[in-house]
DNA sequence: TCAGCGCATGGGG
DNA sequence: GCCCCATGCGCTG
């Protein structure tokens, strides 16, 4: 290549540097620079070089031009652009790429690099090999990065994309005027579908590159376009369209045969020169990092698109998630380029003795080197320390599929101490294409994000760390869907504080799916509503609002920026400003309006005022106009924190009995007014003493020993009694039924069954709970509970739990009244937890207790004021469609 | 007997 | 109904 020039953005001459021409308004893409972006082309240049002729036509006198072996063609192999046009043969001599291609001998040029090949020269590696080059598999030749969006970002919901063969032989003709290929995946020989060449299709579009990103500083135009090129199933004429159209490059898949058994082997694509981001701009350009198109449409609408669903072709849980130092980390030389390619969680198989560890069937296929025999191949990976290992990449055929395993791990695995539930990560290390395997525990991600969470002044935490306690204390290392997403669970104040692979110790892998809904459940209990308070638009971004079922979202062009919520209002001079209350003292600071604030702020982060850079400091809003600025109920809650707070710092935090006692002394005389220290379901009113509304918010408060006679103990000792008697009453009507049954085998089920409704005509009461008539009698403020379940249907009941009752068997009356204690408790516990992800915001902001913790309060307390819909959702709360942890719930 | 290999099975998406 | 994949389980050395 001549071609001599730097940045391509910044000239406007052609970057052929035999070419003059002025590059267009929109400058076509040409080969990928060292730098990661993409030559800038002229028209013309552009067009001959995607005809495949640019060597032909500027490289016509330079040196490097062989002769094909098996065709004769005369191929260059002394430039960039050519690098990939012709393949090396290991006897001497190249073919062309047609002809490699053909022969399925070699793929294009750049085979594995030798350092990922333990024995590349065996025969079955050989043709393993051929055709495929590390750096075509994992796009590390010309687009490493790109590589991944082909994986990731399939096209939304859509069913495999088969037949590569079709596209392959449509495309025959454009193969050869491409100068460089990426491998893409190898065929299954069972089957001959190739989902990805029309992902790559869409999806080499769906990427804004690098390049783009850089020139617009942000995901721009192009993003846009190819957001929506991801929507739709490419259409196998658009091909030539696209492969016409430089700016993201063009995966061509090309035909091998495959040596073995005739079918269509060792397939690829051709592709032209893809960006190759640095470092920096990998990261962010990684979809794995969330911030693919649509992903980053999901995250910046806070809803799902339409077409969310089939987004990926891979789970997510295989997306990595690196940090820039995670990257940097892997890499020891500074100059490597670092592509994170997938991770995974290792299951208890995974882990264990047997030393295989199950690889993504799709992640397999398109990073790791193509095998075609269920032996496979040894590969070498280098660890994060970099020591290296040999493991045997190979497959079983499975269900018309295939399983892939790596082989061998158990050492490494030991080696780095992995468990089930921890993370390893593939990456591909450029120069080189050395795949590093590096690993994330699950302990220590945990611990260490919320260790940096509670470091971190900016309340973003990190998560994710490939092998080492490296801190992660660069939030921009994030991608801000990353970002955002952690923040939002913070922002739950469910102290989730989860990293999105949290991990329990020990996994049931069958429980893994599950688990991981779990974790999405939790994310879910932040409300649209709420999630709108957090989301701001980019700064000098409008948000458009957009409404969906009645409810109004922020729409934002460019990625929304979650924080915390502010209040925006304008100072006496007419200034624009907004005031944060700081999470630890909760005293209101001011702050330029243009200020973007972490989730978790505190007054130590205040560099806009240093002399209230403390918490120390007063406040610098009086209490009148802190009560004009914020909501009624938000000050409430506000006032009630800051109570919280204080009154968390004298008392214990307390379980159970002691929380109910606990909540009774603070709302007879405590510092709180019995209005608000007491948890409300709405539909109690004032000066009700049922055990809901005597609940406490959280657990603190003073002790009550079993003597106590305060209010809060004797109701629960009355409701212990009333349960007992119920159980009492079951049981013997148990034994009746039993009995009559016995006299009357003839009787119908249905009979004895339905016998006990007739109870629930007594007030009215709808209940179908036999036992009804008893509670009635002995414990009015459960029957007060039970009774009102009618008006309120589709709300939860917090009281009435029949299934719970119905567990409560005579046979569990032996462990006395601790027992009943305990399960009370329970109950209570039960009842808090849906009480706190009901996502009715009346209980939220009423249940905001002190020491609560749950920062939920906190959010409706200071939440944006912009969001005007909020405030008037505070007066008609809509509960949102809400997720609950089902493992705990006992009323529904 | 045991470890490892390779395939089968079945849950979940 | 298909696919993925975690894991079970039988076979073999």
């Amino acid at each position: 290549m001549t071609s001599t020039s730097v940045a391509t953005s910044s000239s406007r001459i052609c970057f052929n540097s035999v070419c003059n021409d002025l590059k267009s308004e929109r400058p076509r893409k040409g080969w990928q620079l060292r730098t990661g972006e993409l030559a800038e082309l002229c028209d013309r240049c552009a067009s001959i070089y995607d005809e495949g002729r640019f060597c032909d036509a500027f490289h016509s006198n330079a040196s490097g031009w062989r002769t094909c072996e098996s065709c004769g063609k005369r191929v260059h192999c002394g430039c960039i652009v050519s690098a990939y046009a012709f393949a090396l043969l290991d006897a001497g001599g190249i073919l062309c790429i047609a002809c490699s291609r053909k022969n399925a001998v070699l793929g294009p040029n750049s085979s594995w690099p030798p350092s990922l090949l333990f024995n590349s020269s065996l025969p079955e590696r050989f043709k393993d090999c051929s055709a495929k080059g590390w750096s075509q598999l994992t796009g590390s030749g010309p687009a490493p990065w790109r590589q991944a969006p082909g994986l990731f970002n399939s096209s939304t919901s859509q069913p495999e994309l088969h037949s590569r063969v079709p596209y392959e032989v449509d495309l025959s003709t454009g193969i050869d005027r491409l100068n460089v290929s990426e491998r893409l995946s190898i065929p299954s020989l069972e089957k001959k579908k190739n989902e990805d060449f029309p992902e790559r299709l869409m999806n080499g579009p769906l990427k804004p590159s690098a390049h783009d990103i850089h020139e617009n500083g942000n995901t721009g135009i192009n993003c846009e376009e190819q957001h929506t090129s991801c929507l739709t199933k490419p259409q196998l004429p658009s091909l030539k369209e696209d492969s016409s159209n430089p700016p993201f490059g063009l995966a061509v898949p090309y035909t091998s045969i495959d040596e073995a058994n005739g079918q269509m082997g060792v397939s690829g694509t051709h592709l032209r020169p893809n960006p190759q981001p640095s470092l920096a701009k990998q990261f962010h350009s990684n979809p794995h990092n969330g911030l693919d198109s649509s992903g980053e449409t999901q995250m910046r609408n806070g809803r799902p698109r339409p077409d969310g669903r089939g987004r990926n072709q891979l789970f997510p849980r295989y997306w990595p998630r690196f940090t820039d130092q995670d990257l940097q980390q892997i890499s020891a030389d500074s100059n490597s380029i670092i592509t994170p390619l997938f991770e995974k969680m290792l299951s208890a198989s995974d882990a264990g003795r047997i030393g295989r560890l199950v690889l993504p069937k799709k992640c397999a296929e398109a990073y790791f080197p193509p095998i075609s025999q269920p032996e496979g191949l040894p590969l070498k990976v280098q660890d994060s320390k970099g020591k290296e290992w040999i493991f045997q990449f190979r497959f079983w055929p499975n269900n018309n599929s295939r399983m892939y395993v790596l082989e061998g791990v158990t050492p490494c695995i030991q080696n780095m101490q992995l468990q089930a539930g921890d993370v390893v990560t593939f990456s591909r290390l450029e120069p080189g294409g050395k795949l590093v395997m590096g690993f994330r525990k699950a302990s220590a991600a945990s611990a260490s994000e919320q260790e940096n969470e509670a470091k971190n002044s900016n309340g973003v935490s990190t998560h994710g760390d490939v092998s080492t306690s490296k801190p992660k204390t660069d939030p921009s290392s994030w991608s801000k869907v990353d970002k955002s997403g952690y923040i939002a669970k913070e922002a739950l104040g469910t102290k989730v504080a989860v990293p999105r692979k949290r991990k329990n110790s020990v996994l049931g892998s069958k429980s893994k799916r599950l688990r991981i809904d779990n974790e999405d459940m939790i994310e879910l209990k932040l409300t649209w509503e709420e999630a709108q308070g957090l989301l701001r638009p980019p700064p000098n971004h409008v948000a458009n609002v957009v409404s969906i079922e009645g409810f109004e979202f922020e729409e934002y062009e460019d990625a929304p920026v979650l924080g915390k919520p502010t209040i925006f209002a304008t100072d006496k001079s007419g200034e624009k400003i907004q005031w944060a209350q700081c999470e630890d003292c909760f005293k209101w600071r001011r702050l330029p309006s243009d200020v973007l604030l972490p989730s978790k702020w505190t007054c130590s982060s205040n560099s806009w005022d240093p002399e209230r850079s403390s918490c120390s400091a007063t406040q610098e809003l009086t209490a009148e106009e802190l009560e004009n600025l914020l909501p009624h109920c938000n000050l409430a809650a506000s006032k009630k924190m800051k109570a919280a707070k204080q009154e968390s710092e004298n008392v214990d935090a307390l379980e159970g009995l002691d929380t109910l006692a606990n909540l009774a002394i603070l709302g007879e005389g405590g510092v709180l007014p019995a209005s608000q220290a007491t948890t409300k379901h709405p539909r109690h009113r004032p000066g009700c003493s049922c055990i809901v509304c005597i609940q406490p918010p959280s657990g603190k408060g003073p002790k009550h020993k079993q003597t106590c006679t305060c209010n809060v103990c004797q109701t629960v000792k009355r409701r212990f009694r009333t349960l007992m008697l119920r159980r009492e009453k079951k049981q013997s009507q148990k034994e009746a039924d039993a009995t009559r049954k016995k006299q009357q085998p003839s009787l119908p089920d249905k009979v004895v069954d339905d016998e006990p409704l007739p109870c629930t005509t007594s007030a009215g009461n709808s209940s179908l709970n036999p036992e009804k008539v008893v509670s009635e009698n002995l414990d009015d403020d459960t029957n007060r509970v039970k009774s009102s379940s009618s008006p309120f249907k589709g709300q939860i009941d917090l009281n009435i739990q029949p299934e719970r009752e119905e567990e409560l068997s005579p046979g569990s009356d032996s462990g006395g009244t601790m027992r009943l204690l305990q399960d009370a408790t329970d109950k209570y516990h039960r009842q808090q937890s849906i009480l706190s992800s009901s996502g009715n915001s009346n209980i939220e902001v009423t249940q905001t207790q002190p020491g609560s913790g749950t920062e939920l309060g906190k959010i409706n307390s200071s939440i944006d004021l912009r969001a005007s819909h909020r405030d008037a959702d505070m007066d008609h709360p809509a509960i949102f469609p809400i997720k609950t942890f089902a493992p705990t719930s006992a009323t529904g």
